[in-house]
RNA sequence: CGGGGAGUGGCGCAGCCUGGUAGCGCACCUGUUUUGGGUACAGGGGGUCGCAAGUUCGAAUCUUGUCUCCCCGACCA
């Protein structure tokens, strides 16, 4: 088997963090900003981003969720008044004191103590205390509801510690946020919301997920349900990739959101909230890239298909023929359609070598590239690449198909499908090779995780659901090996067996990995 | 926030121990060459060494402080 030159340096199984952050400069989808824990997201990886943000939110929009746009800043007294809330929140807020700048003297610049706010304003993490206030005002009677809101925003979340999409200070993502008049209608929204993020997850980002149940302890600050999707990375770690939760009253008694029922009663609405993030592209980068870089599913890639002219800079007549003949390619995949959509497609007539350009969009991931040269062009075809069949094992070089310039344009569409779809089963063919299934005890679990596996994945153990203190003292046993309860996943088998932790029957199954 | 490591042209690094105003590879620019697959050769532009203060005749090199990044933990989308 021939030595293949791979695109980047670093190998994923060598070092997969390492390996992580050199697709995302290698891809030139972020860096670093120098302010702490915050990324400048560049133009491919923003792009990726308006495609998930575009196809989510008619998803959105489709179930009847109306778009808003709520203040940035929250008051400090609206943390205060649901206990739980603040206590999850409280250690990573930023917060807002001043509201002026002055010279301290020695050519600095300080807060101006006489500027000093009433109440601090805290920088939202999330919107729920905020949005409750509006929803109070909003609702009045059994008519108004259900409310369907949903917003686009930024958030900021003090962690201690950050990687680039996966965990930083400052995060893109969408909030939704509904009142409902009883539980069954809040909790069949929860779970809506989170079938739509399963749809996003598996149908436009080709990542499979497991939905299901957060455990108590794992629970979004507030909550009475926490719902996630979860997904597999290629280290089999889990990363959580979107929340949906089921609100109780919790949050209407807090912000007074109550409606008067057709009997004339007054009662408190039952609320939810579910948002998924920038975190997605992270779990993007840990499912579909290899050591050439990204691969990203057509259906949010920015660009699916890329010509390369291969210019010569030589001859002008020469090089305005090659480029007519590619802009015409360009108009021909232009009127396909791939997933629904027009296909998005790329002339990069920009100087410079088409070989080099190459590499950048392998690197990147676009999903088809073409390339097109003067003997091409004599022959009438073209020199096609698709990003996830990109080499020739034989020959150890890249994969080309050199269809005729109209076969070419006219297959582009189901070319696309068919990446997506590859995608899309190479990753869920991946995870289900990585789950365990009925481990018995935790000693066998502790023996799964610290065998030679390099990436032993997730297991499944049957458990009680035990609370409280047996809960905490189930957590800590996981913690020892550094494992978490993903969740409970929605249609898994029935229990039959004895729970890992307490020795007694156990009533469901839970799925147990480490995690991002 | 605790432990460890690191910040030197766009990227990756050497120099620092034994202070004397900066070097390599890739990338970039120019020219020649090559021309169906990440061409080769020659020439060239670009950094004052994260930031601040201190020691010194002199600091990328020593001291202190500070900011940022990476890894491990605690916390989390």
């Amino acid at each position: 088997m021939p030595e293949i030159r791979h695109a980047l340096t670093k190998k994923r199984e060598d070092d997969f963090a390492a390996w992580y952050q050199e697709v995302i400069t290698a891809a030139d989808m972020a860096e670093e900003s120098g302010v702490r824990g915050c990324m400048v997201i560049k133009p491919w990886g923003y792009g990726i981003w308006e495609r998930i943000q575009r196809l989510l939110d008619d998803r959105i929009k489709a179930a009847g969720v109306q778009n808003c746009y709520f203040p940035i800043f929250i008051p400090l007294a609206n943390f205060e008044r649901e206990a739980e809330h603040v206590e999850g929140f409280a250690k990573e807020m930023a917060v807002v004191t001043h509201h002026r700048l002055i010279n301290d003297g020695y050519g600095k610049l300080i807060p101006d103590p006489a500027a000093k706010l009433e109440e601090p304003l805290v920088v939202r993490p999330t919107s729920e205390t905020i949005i409750g206030d509006a929803m109070a005002r909003w609702v009045q009677s059994w008519r108004d509801l259900p409310l369907l809101t949903n917003q686009w925003a930024n958030v900021v979340r003090w962690e201690m510690r950050t990687r680039m999409f996966l965990r930083t200070s400052e995060f893109l993502w969408q909030e939704g946020h509904t009142a409902h008049a009883t539980r069954d209608e809040a909790e069949s929204e929860t779970k809506r919301a989170l079938e739509m993020y399963r749809a996003c997850a598996e149908e436009d980002l080709a990542m499979p997920v497991i939905t299901g149940e957060k455990p108590e302890n794992e629970r979004f600050p507030g909550a009475v349900e926490t719902w996630s999707i979860e997904a597999m990375m290629q280290d089999g770690k889990a990363l959580q990739a979107g929340t949906s939760h089921y609100l109780g009253t919790n949050f209407s008694e807090a912000a007074g959101i109550k409606y008067q029922s057709q009997e004339g009663q007054e009662a408190l609405c039952h609320t939810t909230s579910w948002g998924v993030s920038t975190r997605m592209i992270g779990g993007v980068i840990m499912t579909h890239g290899d050591d050439d870089g990204l691969r990203v599913p057509p259906a949010i890639a920015p660009q699916q298909v890329v010509i390369l002219p291969m210019l010569r800079g030589k001859d002008e007549e020469a090089d305005a023929a090659l480029t007519a003949y590619c802009d015409e390619l360009r108009g021909m995949i232009a009127a396909q359609t791939a997933l629904g959509e027009r296909v998005r497609v790329l002339l990069d007539t920009r100087p410079g070598k088409a070989a080099a350009k190459r590499w950048d969009y392998v690197r990147k991931g676009a999903p088809i590239v073409i390339e097109v040269g003067s003997r091409d062009m004599e022959a009438g075809v073209v020199s096609l690449i698709r990003r996830d069949q990109l080499w020739n094992m034989e020959t150890g070089k890249a994969n080309y198909q050199t269809p005729s310039r109209e076969e070419a344009a006219a297959g582009i569409g189901a070319m696309l499908e068919d990446i997506q779809s590859a995608l899309f089963s190479q990753a869920a063919a991946r995870r289900d090779a990585n789950i365990t299934r009925n481990v018995g005890s935790i000693d066998d679990v502790a023996a799964h995780y610290s065998g030679d596996a390099k990436y032993p994945g997730w297991v499944e153990v049957q458990w009680a659901k035990p609370t409280g203190a047996a809960l905490e003292k189930a957590v800590e046993t996981l913690k020892e090996h550094k494992l978490t309860i993903r969740n409970v996943p929605i249609g898994a088998e029935p229990a039959d067996g004895a729970c890992i932790f307490t020795g007694g029957p156990a009533v469901e199954r839970i799925l147990l990995a480490r995690s991002y």
